[in-house]
DNA sequence: AACTTAAATAGGAATTATTCTTATTTGAAA
DNA sequence: TTTCAAATAAGAATAATTCCTATTTAAGTT
């Protein structure tokens, strides 16, 4: 049993061939905007019908299989849902990371000072990678 | 000049109508998406065009007078580029707040330990605010 | 205060994105 | 294998966004 169907199976949701591509191909790619899922998908899934990405991304973020990443000006891309991470985004080669960073402090004094229970955290720094920059040294 | 007008013409646009209107009825509201901004602009504004909506919040996206603030699952909110800040969003009642939150720290380390250059940062909370906490318990 | 003109707008068409509908297919439980 | 609720494909319908162009306007100049 692989790991896509039993993530679905625990979730009640059936382990279609689709679910399955849809998981493998978001997985494979990191973070991923609906418009190249589909088009990558296709290629080896030519009767994939675009409503069935659209209902399965929702539903499978719904239930917390799959994470939206949103950016300004950039299309909602998808990701796997693993542990807990921040975001790097390169404003140069536009990759994005994910790295571990621990925020437990801040969240508790952000806590404190507001008087807000903080359930899930979402953090993104733009900026530059080392590739980018490097070139811009150059 | 009111300072909206002063704004737009630091960024070499001109002050129209549709502009101040914008900028004010964003500033007013804190944070608002496409649709209630126009809404709200169109009862006093009659023949605002919606895509004089669309070019307007993307020029001024683009030069900073405005920031989109994107979270999964919604619809991309416009404010006004004040100070920096975090913010905090209710799952109970919705309400998206800013806050301050002290992360040079964070940010140090993070650049240390990934040998990435942050030029700008993102960070949201979300979670219940003292009102929706309280509604829990009774 | 009128003149000039590049920039901006209104209005609507065109395009793109997303959701909805329904007949057919399928995963998985019995 | 049979059964059937759940899921899909295909395409229509709707919603969101961008594009086009004739007209208007902000603001600099006389």
């Amino acid at each position: 049993m692989s790991n896509y169907q039993e993530i679905l199976q625990n979730n009640n949701l059936k382990a279609t061939h689709q679910r399955i591509a849809i998981l493998e191909a978001i997985d494979h790619a990191g973070h991923i905007d609906v418009d190249k899922l589909f088009k990558n998908l296709r290629k080896h899934f030519p009767t994939l019908a675009l409503g069935t990405m659209y209902r399965n991304l929702s539903e499978m973020s719904d239930k917390h299989i799959l994470l939206e990443v949103t950016l300004p000006g950039q299309k909602v891309k998808y990701e796997l849902k693993k542990e807990p991470h921040i975001h790097l985004v390169c404003n140069g080669c536009g990759k994005i990371e994910d790295r571990t960073l621990d925020i437990e402090d801040k969240i508790k004094e952000c806590e404190e000072e507001n008087d807000f229970t903080v359930l899930d955290s979402n953090i993104v720094f733009t900026g530059l990678c080392q590739k980018c920059q490097d070139q811009k040294k150059v």
